[in-house]
DNA sequence: CGATCGTAGCGAACATGTTCGTTACTGGCT
DNA sequence: AGCCAGTAACGAACATGTTCGCTACGATCG
């Protein structure tokens, strides 16, 4: 029984039966004793969620940075396999989204991005100030997307905003009916590829 | 007893004790009730908190489109206006980064910065998916900022990453080592506004 | 060798969000 | 008039996160 331990737990009731069963007592139950023993280990659960990401990220392949190869392409694929990566686990992207993760292998991650940043010649503050942008956005994405098509019952929540969109009377709010074609086109392997490409172009833009 | 006098009475509790007692049990014991009765006006906590934030939002004065001014200096100065009128409520913050928050004064919001991108000649798709990434960018710095002089018992779970980021041994993490001294530097307002900057230079880039 | 202190471990308890089943009431339909 | 349907309202209940206080034990120090 150590944290690794519990973590580990967590990851596989997270696999089998999603992150809405992974609660402590259920864990307790799992290791053979009680929720209090957890806090042991774990200050509370969003530091649990934290390191299960830590563990997620893990199995991520960061290839060591291409010189020769367009660094560019490189980063966005990396941030499109985290984001695909927490698409399976949308609730523990929300989760994380309000956190700032700080694990072993979310460090690496981070000098992973920061190192194709600095080989494309991105200025040192740009590139530090960047990496959280980037980061931040591939983690809401996933929060974003994943949920979509997760459990039905939260169907009519997140899509209030895009029902509020259609809906949003041309009189009221002229900008929105305006792009209201544009605002919900592309599905999110497009949008993905265009969010990281923008925050990179202002990355390069010199202002 | 209504809606609006929910939201009211659960804004009037923020301001005065903190989000953190803005609880259900409260409100209702606030209204002479129980907690099972606000659920008739309100789906959930998150759908409350949404519906807190539109009240907030409505505070904000959104000056009309000028056409003659620079219309990235306006729509800088209305996000970072977004940005601190959430510092005050950093929890509340936390709560509507997961949400997708489609009140009316939140949607007139989105519409004024569309006409603010529209004005700057921004293609409109770049626009319509732009609000998201500028206002997402928004409620995450507040989060982020607001929660640091929070209150003092969450002092050291965000700080975490930064205290990782500074104990980083240079060997297994160089680049974060190498840009260590800019990743702290900067005060909230000039990174604001430079985060803000970046994504609107990036949605100008003609790629 | 003995005392002391920090920590693992745990049972019970508390506050919270949310749901269920039920009651009262009000508007409209037959 | 009589009936019905939808809704406000609410008390009780359940699951959850978290804390408190207690026990046991092992290391550290006098």
């Amino acid at each position: 029984m150590s944290r690794e331990g519990v973590v580990a737990v967590a990851l596989r009731v997270m696999r089998e039966e999603g992150l809405e069963r992974v609660t402590m007592r259920r864990l307790a139950a799992e290791l053979d004793t009680g929720p209090a023993s957890l806090y042991v280990y774990v200050r509370n659960t969003a530091e649990l969620h934290g390191a299960m990401l830590d563990e997620l990220v893990a199995e991520l392949d960061q290839p060591a940075v291409q010189q020769g190869e367009d660094w560019r392409e490189q980063l966005i694929r990396l941030l499109c396999s985290c984001t695909e990566l927490l698409f399976a686990y949308p609730s523990l992207a929300r989760s994380v989204l309000v956190l700032r993760p700080s694990g072993p292998h979310y460090l690496r991650l981070i000098d992973t991005i920061l190192g194709l940043l600095l080989a494309g010649d991105v200025p040192i503050r740009q590139a530090a100030w960047g990496v959280d942008m980037l980061l931040q956005q591939a983690i809401s994405m996933a929060a974003e997307q994943g949920s979509r098509d997760e459990a039905a019952d939260a169907e009519g929540e997140e899509r209030a905003l895009a029902v509020a969109v259609i809906e949003a009377p041309s009189g009221t709010y002229p900008n929105i009916a305006h792009v209201r074609d544009e605002i919900l086109s592309g599905d999110h392997e497009q949008r993905m590829r265009w969010c990281f490409a923008t925050i990179i172009d202002g990355l390069c833009a010199t202002r």
